[in-house]
RNA sequence: GCUCGAGUGGUGGAAUUGGUAGACACGUUGGACUUAAAAUCCAAUGGACAGUAAUGUCCGUGCGGGUUCAAGUCCCGCCUCGAGUACCA
């Protein structure tokens, strides 16, 4: 009997089904591993071979903890709101619920093609109302808590009533807008009800604010940092301005310093905790407060507050520099300026966020006319606007110190502004002088001959005193925008009265998204939510209330936005210990049994969105007390993306010939993809079907080599705009979906990105029948396996494996096991092995990469029982020991030649035994070694 | 510019973390079986040189230095590629 893959895989996911083989319970005495995916978005395209990677890596891991015993969470679910379907709803008037369940029946049938272990009875689907509910509840707990900065934790918001009531806000230290007003108690309670939400408002963690967004026109919608690459979009690559709009905003910035110390606790990828640590962006150094001087037109004395990192070079500052858009600009500038500054504002504001990316090196500025005062000498520092200081980033001012930061330098060059040198023995004619380490003051006062940290806490103690400005440490991380203008995601649990803004009560959720005719924003600009005439909401015992928003006398208007993409993914790690949960987010039994994610397996590119609003909201159910660990994934991996391999035509300027890739030589030639499935493994195009398949070149003249068009080959991104998807479908129905697991493990290291080539997959597959035929050694390929004890031989490869492959799993190095077991069943074969005693192991051993295969082979072998759930093989060391061993031994680490010796030898009985070794005494030629270095096991050298 | 990461045969990649570089696989070449093909099996496969041969010698991990009996691995200085980020004061 041959290998047969095809009915073997049906089989036994047909088993695993109906078993429910993988099905995890909340309760047990084993004890837990968690090990999980990134839900995907189920996209319209399906899967192609690069999706399953960490799929599969998660897989093998998941189940060789079963093996070892432990009671393993894997599951599964899907990232279901998205604008993918929302445009397609938009062209097609389909409704993206519909499309959604079609992507997702389709992806669950590619997913089940592949053998996972998954617990399908814990699927969460983040558009399934069961589902949103939560994460409205979480918004609602986000809403009614403030950050308390003294406690360092998020507190329920009546605290900060019963405090506000007790002594007012002045003793408050809590995380808040800047504009916060300072009132007492009696000032508290004598706000009207409206004026105390406003306030409080100020404080909650999630919080309406006029936030100057990133609008994107094309798409209608508000798009967050992340979202955007290079000035455009991400989606689609449409521009993006920037706009006032009322909006959700989540106070992530509240956690800052807590995200950046939680990196030092997880085991995460270097990478990755670098991006968020530079997405976060702690900058330390001062705050300081520059007076104006007043002026002739300007009797008024402005603060001006500064950031600035090197408080030491204060006594270098010879100007100061705002923000265009600063508000104290019109104020500031004087009579006789005011037309050139007008101008320049009116220049830069036209100038798009592209525009000033791509022409950085322009300097740009106007001198207002004002001047500051210099704290600590008195002098006169004129003040100017320029561009290259960022309105959005620490106060949106700096003081100017041209001797030390290359960009105050170049502008003072610009305009013709004195440049003083405050630093000893350095030449600042040519560049400014920004190296911290190697400073040492000069021209400075009081901190003269100082070093860069000594000054700087001089400084800042001084201005402390002076009270004109304080230590202080900046963030570049902003609060995240938590409104879209869309259709497909969470409604908010909000409606408004006098246009403050309430939370629809906890057992009125979920609130139902409702239907609308068309998913465009309304006539009145309104989000798509706009077009509802009927919304509903289920109470608790499923009476079904509807409510028209427009009957203003009923109901109240419902907030029309809804919640980003990252909303629904912030906790769908914790959902998954209780999804079916009705009455609680997750039960109290189940969050204390599963506790956090052991392992979790995913992409990098959400580096600075998923993987950081999730940690987020993770510290926020912590401090609330919901979840008993602060950060919830102890280690993560980010797989390595699976690249295409795209062939390319090349059609030539002019004659439009199509010229095979080994004749283009210096021709001007446009290079076109052509699907890869249309190319063999030794690069000829099927030149018939890619006619038959692209019309527009079924007249096209194609100039061939040796009668073949050799396409070319560049590696890129897979995708179907490149015409280079592999389709898993296609290598299951090929191959069978354990070559395919195998396969894409032995393509190279889980974290590395690598190019995808089918015709490699012949090796795993060749090994998967040698495999099989390890077993069936009877006569026409019947199984048969003998009952004999195997031979030390046999039982050393084995043992040799299971060590190896023990090691690998541990190391997440899966490519190097995959060759393991090749090297392993190569030997058993020409040991011509077929004994119980090794072949039973061995089908444990291999199950985790290979599950279908190794379930068919343990039912062989009698068994009646899943295989996954078999302890894995022990390694047993004296299998391994040999008599003796080879050493390579060196002499003045040049000649080299190899000495049996037996392995229990002593470290001077080896010396010995070298010496009188002829060949060695021959190479010695007389003289007499200083030493014999002996590492045991590994190598002798003898140093003449 | 800054911050990470990586450079090893024709290709994907191994190398027990300082100890015989190129495991394993693809590809290629030759052979066996076959009318033929597929499948399968066997052999060779980093380069150069010497030898009828077994075999031996030298050179080889992006480049240039260094440490060491011994370097793909550690140190110093470059080069190239990739990823992230960017007038962040």
């Amino acid at each position: 009997m041959s290998y047969q893959f095809r009915e073997i895989e049906a089989k036994w996911q047909r088993y695993w089904a109906e078993n429910q083989t993988f099905k995890a319970a909340n309760e047990s005495d084993k004890r837990k591993f968690y090990v999980l995916d990134m839900f995907p978005y189920p996209s319209g395209a399906g899967l192609h071979v690069g999706h399953p990677l960490g799929y599969i890596a998660s897989d093998i891991y998941a189940r060789y903890k079963r093996h070892k015993g432990y009671n393993v969470l894997h599951p599964m679910g899907y990232d279901s709101f998205g604008l993918p379907a929302e445009q397609y709803a938009i062209q097609t008037g389909q409704h993206p619920a519909i499309t959604t369940e079609a992507n997702i029946n389709r992806y669950r049938e590619q997913l089940d093609q592949l053998g996972f272990s998954y617990d399908w009875s814990r699927e969460v689907r983040t558009s399934n109302p069961g589902y949103y509910k939560w994460t409205q509840w979480i918004f609602i707990q986000l809403f009614n808590s403030w950050y308390n900065n003294r406690a360092d934790k998020a507190e329920p918001i009546e605290k900060l009533i019963s405090i506000f009531e007790a002594e007012g806000n002045k003793m408050v230290e809590a995380s808040c807008d800047e504009d916060t007003p300072l009132f007492s108690a009696t000032e508290w309670e004598a706000f009207d009800h409206r004026r105390q939400q406003e306030v409080l408002l100020k404080y909650r963690l999630t919080y309406l604010a006029d936030t100057e967004v990133n609008w994107c026109p094309a798409l209608g919608t508000v798009l967050a940092n992340d979202e955007i690459v290079n000035g455009v979009s991400e989606r689609g690559g449409h521009p993006v301005v920037r706009k006032k709009m009322t909006q959700w905003s989540m106070r992530i910035t509240a956690y800052s310093q807590r995200l950046l110390e939680g990196l030092d606790r997880i085991d995460w990828p270097q990478p990755l905790k670098d991006a968020q640590t530079n997405w976060i962006g702690r900058s330390e150094g001062a705050s300081m407060i520059f007076y104006t001087k007043p002026g002739q037109q300007n009797a008024t004395q402005y603060p001006i507050e500064v950031f600035t990192t090197r408080p030491d070079t204060i006594f270098g500052a010879s100007f100061m520099t705002l923000a265009p858009e600063h508000e104290l600009v019109s104020k500031l500038t004087s009579e006789k300026q005011r037309e050139e500054v007008e101008a320049y504002v009116e220049y830069t504001s036209k100038r798009s966020e592209r525009d000033r990316l791509s022409d950085v090196k322009t300097i740009t500025g106007a001198f207002t006319g004002a001047y500051a005062i210099h704290p600590f000498t008195g002098e006169d520092i004129p003040i100017w606007i320029g561009d290259y200081v960022l309105a959005g980033y620490g106060t949106g001012a700096v003081m100017s110190v041209p001797c030390g930061d290359q960009r105050d330098y170049d502008f003072a060059r610009k305009f013709g502004i004195p440049i003083p040198n405050i630093f000893k023995g350095v030449d600042i004619s040519e560049e400014a002088f920004a190296d911290k380490v190697n400073t040492v003051l000069a021209n400075s006062d009081f901190i003269d001959g100082m070093n860069y940290s000594d000054a700087c806490r001089a400084v800042i103690d001084a201005v402390e005193k002076k009270e004109l400005g304080k230590g202080k440490v900046n963030y570049r991380l902003r609060d995240a925008v938590f409104s879209r203008q869309r259709y497909w995601g969470e409604p908010f649990p909000v409606y408004y009265v006098d246009g403050m803004p309430q939370m629809i009560s906890e057992e009125h959720l979920p609130l139902h998204l409702p239907e609308v005719e068309k998913y465009l924003p309304t006539e009145t600009g309104d989000p798509p939510l706009g077009n509802a005439s009927v919304w509903a909401w289920c109470t608790k015992t499923n009476n079904v209330v509807e409510i028209s928003k427009i009957d203003q006398e009923t109901i109240f208007p419902l907030e029309l936005n809804t919640m980003p993409g990252w909303a629904g993914s912030s906790q769908y790690f914790n959902r998954y210990m209780d999804p079916s949960n009705d009455n609680a987010i997750f039960s109290e039994q189940a969050i204390d049994y599963w506790q956090d994610v052991d392992l979790y397996i995913g992409g990098i590119e959400h580096a600075t969105g998923h993987l950081l609003y999730s940690r987020f909201w993770q510290k926020f159910m912590y401090d609330r007390g919901w979840v008993p660990k602060d950060e919830y994934a102890k280690k993560l991996i980010n797989q390595g993306m699976i690249l295409g391999t795209s062939a390319f035509i090349y059609r030539e300027e002019g004659s439009g010939k199509i010229i095979s890739s080994g004749l283009v030589g210096d021709k001007k030639v446009s290079p076109i993809h052509a699907d890869v499935s249309l190319v063999n493994a030794s690069d000829e195009l099927d030149i018939k079907a890619f006619k038959a398949s692209r019309p527009e070149f079924s007249t096209a003249d194609f100039v061939l080599e040796d009668g073949k068009y050799i396409v070319g080959r560049e590696v890129e991104k897979m995708s179907k705009s490149k015409f280079n998807v592999v389709n898993p479908d296609a290598i299951c129905e090929e191959y069978g979906a354990d070559s395919l697991r195998l396969y894409e493990m032995f393509l190279g290291p889980l974290e590395q990105a690598k190019p995808w080539n089918t015709a490699g997959i012949s090796g795993v597959y060749g090994f998967l029948k040698k495999l099989w035929k390890l077993y069936h050694g009877g006569p026409e390929g019947v199984f048969m396996i003998s009952d004999e004890p195997a031979t030390s031989e046999a039982l050393k490869t084995l043992h040799k494996t299971i060590k190896k492959v023990e090691e690998d799993i541990n190391q997440f190095s899966f490519n190097t096991s995959v060759s393991t077991f090749m090297i392993c069943v190569n030997e058993l074969s020409a040991q011509k092995c077929n004994q119980r005693d090794v072949l039973e192991p061995l089908a444990v051993l291999i199950s985790p990469y290979a599950p279908h295969i190794a379930e068919e082979l343990w039912q062989l072998l009698g068994n009646n029982s899943s295989v996954s759930t078999e302890p894995f093989p022990e390694f047993k060391e004296e299998y391994l020991v040999e008599r003796s061993k080879a050493y390579p031994i060196s002499f003045n680490g040049k000649m080299r030649f190899t000495l049996e010796l037996p392995l229990d030898m002593g470290k001077e009985e080896i010396e010995k035994a070298v010496l009188e070794h002829e060949k060695t005494r021959k190479q010695l030629q007389g003289r007499t070694p200083k030493k014999v270095i002996v590492v045991p096991g590994r190598i002798v050298n003898i140093v003449g």
